[in-house]
DNA sequence: TTGTACGCGTTATCAT
DNA sequence: ATGATAACGCGTACAA
């Protein structure tokens, strides 16, 4: 590997000179610059980037800690951060925690170690210990997902009380009168927590009958088991809320099972507004998210951090906001169905 | 920052101590070592990453160029690449190229001049200057997902070629007579080319009729529009392939509004085997690839390459497999109806 | 304008 | 078993 030096010997010159052109720093004559500039061209030299760290403390790069890359919301957020992070000249370090907190903990450290001058975490959960290491991290630290903001961390997340509450009262001024809810454990605060608590309270207001099946895990499956315990017992919603795209999914297929027809016997809402969203049959109506978007805020609200003061604990929360599809129908308002 | 002369100060050690004990390595007193280890706990204390990558020469890092995240192929191809990096004990740095070629290029020389230990390039597309680039490149290249040993760097990829003649051989086994092929341009190599290939060369051996539309983009809606095209002129086919599962749910789409269903009047096939295939109605039959898997593959061979000794332009393929669903079916036999 | 000399934090060599 | 010291490649005061 060349350095510094080696071209310094080539040219004549000292290496702080060619320091200088390599960095494009004044003071040098023109024609030794022009000199030394061919010689680093045709050689295909670049300078040692750990060595440069060293001296000037910090490495232009940010950290990532994703929990798993094969989700569309958290792909999408990683390519918001690496598309601002690029344009800031900047380098991403992507940590995979493989949804476990205790992971989440290690690579922060190895993240200071390494200096990088931010972190971007992306949250699933989080422990006491996460948040002392979050809190003792050198390198400024950004959370993504969930608000943390009560622990004095930046945070970023959506809205998803108000995703609930908003699915809630679409559903009761379409005229829905026995509603049925598909969720997660309230475990994960986001998604089974706060979406729960904003439909509950849209509903309560509405004073409006609700069945609550709160035990899916992610996959389209379980929204499907989910959704025919209810059935089975009979119970025959005509407005439906599932906390995730694919929840709803699965809840489709029970219900047609059961003869119930989405967008026509039952309202259908979901949350995410995934591409499936569209080729599902009727497409589904959902609270759409743009991870995207917020990926590239997030990243850009670090980055000034970094470089301006770095204040403490803020938060931005971003709203969700309805996406109006077939699914979200009634073929007979079902008060004035009575047979 | 911490650094080890500060813990070897508050030990009342020397330096060469401290980084005995930091490294596991022998000839350290127990109680010393014991005394050292207590201070580095306490203090949250590790080793600034720069320094030893200079002095090593190394920086235990992969690069990882992709063309963008937002594609479920990518993302799992990542998520591999990243499992493996970590279990190997090295970091991933990403960046993204934006489906840019030139953006390639310079991605390829940043990386170099960060000293990372090896490359792996997700290929959209190339060209000759990218070629040139990728075989001057200081640290090992690992090509995934086009095949480029012809040009002596080391790829794994599908076998595209394989994949169409799986798609043309089962339709024409199935007891289809006139067929609909649903592609992409042949610029893209591997899926608008091998596959077109594959799937010809089966029908050809079969000897029977075809429609070809290949100018879709990759959008659910390129492949309504396409396959409406053909639908348009009054042709009627049983059995189509389409070569990613998203445009085979576009000409499902295309075909109902024409009377026709999938895996009763007419099988579809598409390539992929995604998450979207199960929510179809029907659900999909396709070409099953595992990205994860190959993403794990692809990090290990590379990793072994930098550890024992390079060798140059392997070649890895990975083979597709056909998963049956419910869209691989016909009816009536088209040979028996004759009205 | 140019060069000299030192320090960044670590590891490795060589004494002790 | 432990410590002093040099070296990794770069940037930068400071001197010339």
């Amino acid at each position: 590997m060349k350095t510094i030096a080696n071209i310094a010997e080539m040219a004549g010159v000292s290496k702080s000179t060619v320091s200088r052109v390599l960095n494009k720093r004044p003071g040098v004559n023109a024609t030794v610059r022009a000199k030394v500039q061919a010689l680093i061209d045709e050689s295909n030299f670049t300078a040692n980037i750990a060595a440069k760290n060293l001296k000037a403390r910090n490495s232009d790069t940010i950290g990532i800690i994703v929990p798993l890359l094969t989700s569309k919301s958290v792909a999408a957020m990683v390519q918001g951060f690496s598309e601002i992070i690029e344009t800031e000249n900047m380098q991403t370090l992507l940590m995979n925690a493989g949804m476990q907190v205790e992971k989440t903990s290690n690579h922060i450290k190895t993240l200071n170690s390494k200096g990088v001058d931010g972190i971007i975490v992306l949250m699933a959960g989080y422990n006491q210990e996460l948040i002392e290491t979050l809190k003792q991290s050198a390198a400024p630290v950004m959370i993504v997902g969930q608000d943390l903001s009560l622990h004095g961390l930046t945070s970023v997340f959506f809205d998803d009380y108000r995703s609930g509450f908003l699915a809630g009262s679409n559903l009761t001024q379409l005229g829905c009168k026995k509603l049925m809810f598909i969720g997660v454990p309230q475990s994960d605060v986001a998604v089974g927590r706060q979406r729960l608590r904003g439909f509950v309270d849209a509903v309560d207001l509405a004073n409006i009958e609700c069945r609550y099946q709160t035990n899916c895990d992610f996959s389209l499956e379980s929204g499907y088991q989910q959704a025919k315990l209810a059935l089975n017992t009979g119970y025959r919603p005509d407005g439906v809320f599932a906390v995730t795209d694919r929840l709803a999914a699965g809840t489709i297929k029970a219900l047609r099972e059961c003869g119930l027809v989405a967008g026509k016997d039952v309202a259908v809402i979901g949350v995410g507004d995934d591409e499936l969203c569209t080729v599902l049959e009727p497409p589904l109506a959902s609270v759409h998210y743009d991870y995207l978007k917020m990926g590239k805020e997030a990243a850009s609200v670090l980055i000034k951090q970094l470089r301006d003061n770095p204040s403490e604990g803020l938060t931005f929360s971003y709203q969700g906001r309805f996406a109006q599809r077939e699914s979200y129908a009634l073929d007979v308002h079902p008060a004035e169905q009575q047979e």
